[in-house]
DNA sequence: GGGTTGTATCGATGTTCTTCAATGCAACAT
DNA sequence: ATGTTGCATTGAAGAACATCGATACAACCC
């Protein structure tokens, strides 16, 4: 019950670190492995996961202190947890009676790479846009 | 800001700028908003075009050079732009004939700031995590 | 005006997702 | 061994989503 099928966006580094979003057109397959962390994170419950589970201090959370968090069934929430983990986003083990949750930031840190742009590369913004008035 | 009902994410600031998904747990409402947003990133199709509309050098890209990219048909196209700018991610103009979609990097700026973790709160990692090897 | 082209909207359809109750499995307690 | 507790898995029901063809609307051209 640890180390995932997470090959996600692994092929990444190979290019030179980080092709981004926003900087080159995605291809198909980058598009597919991308989009299924985005997918992960597209969920309210999930999203509360997350962060519940990077928040703790000391870095790793019981399930039981998760499921009496939210108004959903305890299968709900395992199976949220599962999604959460099978993104690459968390990992977790069993320790006797309890299974403990944590962060993986690599992909945190992978996905704020993706959506910042290079400095410098500051839009025209066509018409009258969002500058900052 | 801009003309979208992107009144997502706009209580961070009032807040002091960025709570950040990692570093407090989200609350509710919060995870609700941010949740739309990534639930647009979660799909290829998105992502994709996001990536042909973010990188284009002008700033700007026609949905006439953006439809027949895909294997999909144009009312497809126009159904992911519509989500895409209801995440408040993309703006749109119609200028004569032709409709010019553009980024709106304030979306995607506050999507890498929340996704990014203070420097220094590494994470102990309990056990044998995913690091590399 | 009438015809053509570019884009958005509408309805319908098949797929995927969220959720639950029921059940299974692992670890502990007695 | 037997019962109990914590968590995962299974199977099913309803909601949400992606996609299409048909159609509507906007701007241009003649």
């Amino acid at each position: 019950m640890s180390k995932q099928e997470l090959a996600v966006l692994g092929q990444d580094d190979a290019d030179g670190c980080c092709p981004g979003l926003l900087t080159a057109p995605l291809d198909e397959a980058q598009s597919i492995e991308l989009a299924k962390v985005f997918k992960a994170l597209g969920d309210p419950i999930r999203l509360r996961l997350l962060s519940m589970i990077a928040s703790r201090a000391g870095g790793e959370v019981c399930v039981c202190d998760l499921t009496p968090a939210f108004d959903l069934s305890q299968p709900t929430i395992s199976h949220h947890l599962k999604l959460l983990r099978q993104a690459g986003l968390i990992d977790c083990e069993r320790r006797g009676t309890w299974v403990y949750y944590w962060l993986l930031p690599e992909m945190t840190d992978r996905l704020a790479g993706i959506l910042t742009r290079p400095a410098g590369q500051l839009l025209p913004e066509p018409a009258g846009t969002a500058g900052d008035a």
